[in-house]
DNA sequence: TTTTAAATGATATGTTATATCATTGCATAT
DNA sequence: ATATGCAATGATATAACATATCATTTAAAA
Protein backbone atom coordinates (compact mmCIF):
# COMPACT_ATOMS: atom_id res chain seq x y z
CA UNK A 1 0.00 0.00 0.00
CA UNK A 2 1.37 3.16 -1.21
CA UNK A 3 1.93 6.55 1.28
CA UNK A 4 -0.90 8.01 -0.01
CA UNK A 5 -3.07 5.20 0.31
CA UNK A 6 -2.04 4.79 3.66
CA UNK A 7 -3.18 8.69 4.03
CA UNK A 8 -6.41 8.37 2.65
CA UNK A 9 -6.77 5.46 5.24
CA UNK A 10 -5.60 7.28 8.38
CA UNK A 11 -7.80 10.38 6.96
CA UNK A 12 -10.71 8.58 6.51
CA UNK A 13 -10.60 6.65 9.71
CA UNK A 14 -10.05 9.83 11.49
CA UNK A 15 -13.53 10.85 10.33
CA UNK A 16 -15.03 7.44 11.36
CA UNK A 17 -13.32 7.80 14.26
CA UNK A 18 -15.21 11.16 15.17
CA UNK A 19 -18.56 10.52 13.48
CA UNK A 20 -18.91 7.71 16.26
CA UNK A 21 -17.24 9.41 19.63
CA UNK A 22 -13.78 7.41 19.33
CA UNK A 23 -11.13 8.91 19.74
CA UNK A 24 -7.44 7.82 17.54
CA UNK A 25 -5.13 9.63 19.15
CA UNK A 26 -2.11 9.83 18.40
CA UNK A 27 -0.10 6.05 19.49
CA UNK A 28 -3.56 4.75 18.00
CA UNK A 29 -3.11 6.29 14.80
CA UNK A 30 0.63 5.14 14.91
CA UNK A 31 -0.28 1.96 15.63
CA UNK A 32 -2.95 2.07 12.74
CA UNK A 33 -0.34 3.28 10.31
CA UNK A 34 1.90 0.23 10.92
CA UNK A 35 -0.54 -2.18 10.50
CA UNK A 36 -1.39 -0.65 7.01
CA UNK A 37 2.22 -0.85 5.75
CA UNK A 38 2.70 -3.91 6.94
CA UNK A 39 -0.38 -5.35 5.19
CA UNK A 40 0.27 -8.46 7.21
CA UNK A 41 -1.17 -9.91 10.18
CA UNK A 42 1.23 -9.12 13.03
CA UNK A 43 0.90 -10.10 16.85
CA UNK A 44 0.51 -7.54 19.77
CA UNK A 45 3.89 -8.49 20.21
CA UNK A 46 5.06 -7.77 16.80
CA UNK A 47 3.55 -4.51 16.93
CA UNK A 48 5.82 -3.78 19.85
CA UNK A 49 8.88 -4.64 18.10
CA UNK A 50 7.84 -2.38 15.23
CA UNK A 51 6.97 0.03 17.12
CA UNK A 52 10.11 0.16 19.08
CA UNK A 53 11.98 -0.42 16.30
CA UNK A 54 11.00 2.44 14.28
CA UNK A 55 10.14 5.02 17.14
CA UNK A 56 12.45 4.27 19.26
CA UNK A 57 10.53 4.83 21.67
CA UNK A 58 9.20 1.75 23.94
CA UNK A 59 5.91 1.02 23.89
CA UNK A 60 4.68 -1.54 26.45
CA UNK A 61 2.59 -4.83 25.52
CA UNK A 62 -0.31 -4.14 27.75
CA UNK A 63 -0.71 -0.73 25.92
CA UNK A 64 -0.19 -2.71 22.52
CA UNK A 65 -2.67 -5.03 23.62
CA UNK A 66 -5.53 -2.36 24.37
CA UNK A 67 -5.17 -0.18 21.38
CA UNK A 68 -5.51 -3.23 18.94
CA UNK A 69 -8.18 -4.40 20.99
CA UNK A 70 -9.90 -0.58 19.87
CA UNK A 71 -8.40 -0.33 16.38
CA UNK A 72 -10.66 -3.77 16.13
CA UNK A 73 -13.47 -2.39 18.13
CA UNK A 74 -13.32 0.63 15.87
CA UNK A 75 -13.81 -2.11 12.41
CA UNK A 76 -10.25 -0.89 11.89
CA UNK A 77 -7.97 -3.83 11.83
CA UNK A 78 -9.85 -7.44 11.73
CA UNK A 79 -9.00 -9.61 14.80
CA UNK A 80 -7.79 -13.05 13.89
CA UNK A 81 -8.70 -15.45 15.85
CA UNK A 82 -6.71 -18.65 14.65
CA UNK A 83 -3.85 -16.99 14.89
CA UNK A 84 -4.37 -14.63 17.31
CA UNK A 85 -3.03 -11.90 15.62
CA UNK A 86 -4.35 -8.46 13.61
CA UNK A 87 -4.64 -6.74 9.96
CA UNK A 88 -5.76 -3.87 8.76
CA UNK A 89 -9.09 -3.58 6.93
CA UNK A 90 -8.62 -3.41 3.37
CA UNK A 91 -11.65 -1.57 3.03
CA UNK A 92 -11.10 1.52 5.64
CA UNK A 93 -11.10 4.16 2.88
CA UNK A 94 -13.79 2.64 0.85
CA UNK A 95 -17.07 4.82 0.97
CA UNK A 96 -19.62 1.73 0.50
CA UNK A 97 -20.60 -0.41 3.30
CA UNK A 98 -19.62 -4.37 2.71
CA UNK A 99 -20.74 -7.10 4.03
CA UNK A 100 -19.03 -9.24 6.26
CA UNK A 101 -15.64 -11.05 5.64
CA UNK A 102 -13.83 -13.73 4.29
CA UNK A 103 -10.24 -14.23 5.36
CA UNK A 104 -7.98 -16.88 3.26
CA UNK A 105 -5.23 -17.62 5.41
CA UNK A 106 -2.01 -19.83 3.46
CA UNK A 107 -0.90 -21.95 6.28
CA UNK A 108 2.35 -21.51 4.48
CA UNK A 109 3.64 -18.66 3.85
CA UNK A 110 0.68 -16.80 6.40
CA UNK A 111 -0.38 -13.96 4.00
CA UNK A 112 -3.77 -12.97 4.85
CA UNK A 113 -6.11 -12.03 1.43
CA UNK A 114 -9.95 -10.68 2.54
CA UNK A 115 -12.73 -10.76 0.63
CA UNK A 116 -16.34 -10.28 0.92
CA UNK A 117 -18.81 -12.90 1.07
CA UNK A 118 -22.06 -12.26 -0.87
CA UNK A 119 -24.55 -11.38 1.48
CA UNK A 120 -26.55 -14.59 0.12
CA UNK A 121 -23.78 -16.63 1.18
CA UNK A 122 -24.08 -14.77 4.26
CA UNK A 123 -28.06 -15.30 4.80
CA UNK A 124 -27.36 -19.01 4.40
CA UNK A 125 -24.95 -19.45 6.92
CA UNK A 126 -27.16 -17.10 8.95
CA UNK A 127 -29.62 -19.66 8.46
CA UNK A 128 -28.25 -22.45 10.16
CA UNK A 129 -27.59 -20.53 13.06
CA UNK A 130 -30.69 -19.65 13.46
CA UNK A 131 -32.37 -22.56 13.08
CA UNK A 132 -30.03 -23.84 15.94
CA UNK A 133 -31.64 -21.53 18.26
CA UNK A 134 -28.42 -19.33 18.15
CA UNK A 135 -28.41 -15.32 17.32
CA UNK A 136 -24.90 -14.41 15.32
CA UNK A 137 -22.81 -11.24 16.52
CA UNK A 138 -19.84 -11.71 14.59
CA UNK A 139 -19.54 -12.71 11.65
CA UNK A 140 -16.48 -13.89 10.43
CA UNK A 141 -15.22 -16.87 8.58
CA UNK A 142 -11.09 -17.80 9.20
CA UNK A 143 -10.35 -20.51 6.15
CA UNK A 144 -7.10 -22.41 6.54
CA UNK A 145 -5.48 -22.37 2.85
CA UNK A 146 -2.68 -22.01 0.51
CA UNK A 147 -1.93 -19.53 -1.54
CA UNK A 148 -1.16 -19.57 -5.23
CA UNK A 149 2.78 -19.27 -4.86
CA UNK A 150 2.54 -21.99 -2.38
CA UNK A 151 0.21 -24.50 -3.73
CA UNK A 152 2.20 -24.52 -7.23
CA UNK A 153 5.75 -25.29 -5.52
CA UNK B 1 -24.21 -37.51 27.11
CA UNK B 2 -24.83 -40.91 28.76
CA UNK B 3 -22.28 -43.50 29.78
CA UNK B 4 -23.74 -46.21 26.87
CA UNK B 5 -23.29 -43.24 24.36
CA UNK B 6 -19.66 -42.51 25.43
CA UNK B 7 -18.82 -46.11 24.88
CA UNK B 8 -20.42 -46.25 21.98
CA UNK B 9 -18.32 -43.53 20.92
CA UNK B 10 -14.98 -44.80 22.35
CA UNK B 11 -16.10 -48.06 20.48
CA UNK B 12 -16.34 -46.34 16.95
CA UNK B 13 -13.45 -44.44 17.67
CA UNK B 14 -11.33 -47.83 18.22
CA UNK B 15 -12.45 -48.88 14.91
CA UNK B 16 -11.50 -46.03 13.02
CA UNK B 17 -7.84 -45.90 14.29
CA UNK B 18 -7.30 -49.55 13.53
CA UNK B 19 -8.53 -49.12 10.23
CA UNK B 20 -6.50 -46.23 9.43
CA UNK B 21 -3.80 -47.79 11.67
CA UNK B 22 -4.07 -45.29 14.20
CA UNK B 23 -3.02 -46.21 17.44
CA UNK B 24 -5.60 -44.94 20.24
CA UNK B 25 -3.41 -45.76 23.49
CA UNK B 26 -5.20 -45.62 26.87
CA UNK B 27 -4.08 -42.85 27.70
CA UNK B 28 -5.55 -40.96 24.39
CA UNK B 29 -8.63 -42.86 25.16
CA UNK B 30 -8.87 -41.63 28.44
CA UNK B 31 -8.66 -38.12 27.23
CA UNK B 32 -11.30 -38.63 24.70
CA UNK B 33 -13.91 -40.17 27.14
CA UNK B 34 -12.77 -37.05 29.02
CA UNK B 35 -13.64 -34.63 26.33
CA UNK B 36 -16.81 -36.70 25.37
CA UNK B 37 -17.89 -36.29 29.06
CA UNK B 38 -17.23 -32.57 28.91
CA UNK B 39 -19.08 -32.22 26.17
CA UNK B 40 -17.41 -28.37 26.18
CA UNK B 41 -14.54 -27.09 24.65
CA UNK B 42 -11.50 -27.58 26.71
CA UNK B 43 -8.07 -26.25 26.52
CA UNK B 44 -5.30 -28.46 27.23
CA UNK B 45 -4.01 -27.20 30.44
CA UNK B 46 -8.18 -27.79 31.85
CA UNK B 47 -7.44 -30.99 30.57
CA UNK B 48 -4.24 -31.49 32.45
CA UNK B 49 -6.37 -30.44 35.63
CA UNK B 50 -9.23 -32.81 35.18
CA UNK B 51 -6.74 -35.78 34.33
CA UNK B 52 -5.09 -35.40 37.56
CA UNK B 53 -8.60 -34.60 39.13
CA UNK B 54 -10.28 -37.52 37.86
CA UNK B 55 -7.20 -40.11 38.14
CA UNK B 56 -4.83 -39.33 40.60
CA UNK B 57 -1.79 -39.09 38.49
CA UNK B 58 -0.15 -36.24 36.99
CA UNK B 59 -0.29 -35.82 33.24
CA UNK B 60 2.31 -33.09 32.10
CA UNK B 61 0.58 -30.75 29.85
CA UNK B 62 2.91 -31.46 26.76
CA UNK B 63 1.46 -34.53 26.92
CA UNK B 64 -2.09 -33.02 27.05
CA UNK B 65 -0.70 -31.13 24.17
CA UNK B 66 0.39 -34.06 21.94
CA UNK B 67 -2.91 -36.44 22.42
CA UNK B 68 -4.81 -33.27 21.91
CA UNK B 69 -3.36 -32.76 18.83
CA UNK B 70 -3.34 -36.11 17.62
CA UNK B 71 -7.44 -36.90 18.46
CA UNK B 72 -7.84 -34.03 16.45
CA UNK B 73 -5.66 -35.19 13.59
CA UNK B 74 -8.00 -38.08 13.83
CA UNK B 75 -10.81 -36.26 13.80
CA UNK B 76 -12.03 -37.44 17.06
CA UNK B 77 -11.76 -33.93 18.48
CA UNK B 78 -12.05 -30.32 16.38
CA UNK B 79 -10.21 -27.50 17.02
CA UNK B 80 -11.71 -24.49 18.04
CA UNK B 81 -8.79 -21.96 17.36
CA UNK B 82 -11.24 -19.00 18.21
CA UNK B 83 -10.62 -20.12 21.78
CA UNK B 84 -7.85 -22.27 21.67
CA UNK B 85 -9.35 -25.08 22.56
CA UNK B 86 -10.88 -28.34 21.64
CA UNK B 87 -14.20 -30.36 21.42
CA UNK B 88 -15.06 -33.91 20.93
CA UNK B 89 -16.48 -34.83 17.34
CA UNK B 90 -20.45 -34.92 18.19
CA UNK B 91 -20.34 -37.34 15.24
CA UNK B 92 -17.84 -40.11 15.93
CA UNK B 93 -20.21 -42.95 16.64
CA UNK B 94 -22.16 -42.24 12.53
CA UNK B 95 -21.67 -44.19 9.98
CA UNK B 96 -22.20 -41.85 7.67
CA UNK B 97 -19.71 -39.22 6.25
CA UNK B 98 -20.39 -35.86 6.74
CA UNK B 99 -19.73 -32.52 5.44
CA UNK B 100 -18.33 -30.22 6.92
CA UNK B 101 -18.52 -28.16 10.52
CA UNK B 102 -19.94 -24.78 11.42
CA UNK B 103 -19.08 -24.44 14.51
CA UNK B 104 -21.68 -22.07 16.97
CA UNK B 105 -20.18 -20.67 19.96
CA UNK B 106 -22.10 -18.63 22.68
CA UNK B 107 -19.65 -15.77 23.84
CA UNK B 108 -21.35 -15.96 27.16
CA UNK B 109 -21.54 -18.97 28.48
CA UNK B 110 -18.97 -20.61 25.58
CA UNK B 111 -21.28 -23.48 24.77
CA UNK B 112 -20.64 -24.46 21.21
CA UNK B 113 -23.04 -26.48 18.89
CA UNK B 114 -21.49 -28.23 15.90
CA UNK B 115 -23.91 -28.06 13.01
CA UNK B 116 -23.20 -29.22 9.60
CA UNK B 117 -22.66 -27.06 6.68
CA UNK B 118 -24.95 -28.52 3.27
CA UNK B 119 -22.62 -29.30 0.45
CA UNK B 120 -24.18 -26.76 -1.43
CA UNK B 121 -22.67 -24.04 1.03
CA UNK B 122 -19.43 -25.02 1.43
CA UNK B 123 -19.30 -25.00 -2.46
CA UNK B 124 -19.83 -21.36 -2.18
CA UNK B 125 -17.38 -20.64 0.15
CA UNK B 126 -15.02 -22.77 -1.73
CA UNK B 127 -15.62 -20.48 -4.99
CA UNK B 128 -14.99 -17.79 -3.54
CA UNK B 129 -11.53 -19.02 -2.10
CA UNK B 130 -10.64 -20.44 -5.70
CA UNK B 131 -11.51 -17.54 -7.41
CA UNK B 132 -9.22 -15.42 -5.20
CA UNK B 133 -6.27 -18.12 -6.76
CA UNK B 134 -6.13 -19.74 -3.17
CA UNK B 135 -7.06 -23.19 -2.46
CA UNK B 136 -8.86 -24.56 0.73
CA UNK B 137 -6.81 -26.89 3.01
CA UNK B 138 -9.37 -27.09 6.31
CA UNK B 139 -12.69 -25.76 6.17
CA UNK B 140 -13.91 -24.93 9.60
CA UNK B 141 -16.51 -22.30 10.35
CA UNK B 142 -16.46 -20.54 14.03
CA UNK B 143 -19.06 -18.00 14.46
CA UNK B 144 -19.34 -15.44 17.80
CA UNK B 145 -23.21 -16.21 18.71
CA UNK B 146 -25.50 -16.24 21.67
CA UNK B 147 -26.86 -19.45 22.12
CA UNK B 148 -30.82 -19.35 22.81
CA UNK B 149 -30.60 -19.30 26.41
CA UNK B 150 -28.37 -15.90 26.78
CA UNK B 151 -30.21 -14.17 24.11
CA UNK B 152 -33.67 -13.91 26.43
CA UNK B 153 -31.56 -12.99 29.75
C1' DT C 1 13.30 -62.57 23.39
C1' DT C 2 15.43 -59.00 21.27
C1' DT C 3 15.09 -55.09 18.67
C1' DT C 4 13.11 -50.98 17.20
C1' DA C 5 10.10 -47.18 16.92
C1' DA C 6 6.41 -44.74 18.93
C1' DA C 7 4.44 -42.77 22.97
C1' DT C 8 4.85 -40.64 27.25
C1' DG C 9 7.21 -38.31 31.15
C1' DA C 10 10.40 -34.93 33.38
C1' DT C 11 12.12 -30.66 33.16
C1' DA C 12 13.19 -26.24 31.70
C1' DT C 13 12.24 -22.29 29.37
C1' DG C 14 10.30 -19.32 25.90
C1' DT C 15 6.14 -16.79 24.61
C1' DT C 16 1.86 -14.63 25.18
C1' DA C 17 -1.60 -12.36 27.85
C1' DT C 18 -3.32 -9.80 31.73
C1' DA C 19 -3.72 -7.58 36.36
C1' DT C 20 -2.71 -3.58 39.14
C1' DC C 21 -1.57 0.77 40.06
C1' DA C 22 0.79 5.15 38.73
C1' DT C 23 1.08 8.79 35.48
C1' DT C 24 0.01 11.49 31.55
C1' DG C 25 -2.84 13.96 28.49
C1' DC C 26 -7.02 15.80 26.77
C1' DA C 27 -11.77 17.60 26.92
C1' DT C 28 -15.04 20.31 29.42
C1' DA C 29 -16.59 23.85 32.39
C1' DT C 30 -15.54 27.62 34.89
C1' DA D 1 -6.28 30.55 30.81
C1' DT D 2 -6.91 27.31 34.68
C1' DA D 3 -8.88 23.79 37.19
C1' DT D 4 -11.30 19.32 37.17
C1' DG D 5 -12.24 14.78 35.88
C1' DC D 6 -11.99 10.98 32.95
C1' DA D 7 -9.82 8.40 29.33
C1' DA D 8 -5.47 6.76 27.69
C1' DT D 9 -0.98 5.21 28.40
C1' DG D 10 3.05 3.57 31.00
C1' DA D 11 5.61 0.70 34.47
C1' DT D 12 5.88 -3.44 36.51
C1' DA D 13 4.93 -7.91 37.89
C1' DT D 14 3.12 -12.15 37.21
C1' DA D 15 -0.11 -15.50 35.46
C1' DA D 16 -1.27 -18.54 31.74
C1' DC D 17 -0.03 -20.90 27.70
C1' DA D 18 2.97 -23.37 24.57
C1' DT D 19 7.05 -25.89 23.20
C1' DA D 20 11.84 -27.72 23.12
C1' DT D 21 14.94 -31.34 24.67
C1' DC D 22 16.16 -35.42 26.37
C1' DA D 23 15.11 -39.56 29.27
C1' DT D 24 12.15 -43.40 29.97
C1' DT D 25 8.55 -46.51 29.10
C1' DT D 26 5.56 -49.21 26.22
C1' DA D 27 4.18 -51.99 22.61
C1' DA D 28 4.72 -53.93 18.04
C1' DA D 29 7.54 -56.71 14.97
C1' DA D 30 11.50 -59.56 13.90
Amino acid sequence: MGVQEVQACLDSAHQRCSESGLRLTQKREQILRLMLEAEAPLSPYEVVDLYNAQAEQSMPPNSAYRILDFLAEANLVHKLNSANKYIACSHIACSHPHSASQFLICSQCKTVKEVMMEPKLLKEIQKNVSSAGFKMRHPSVELECLCGDCSES
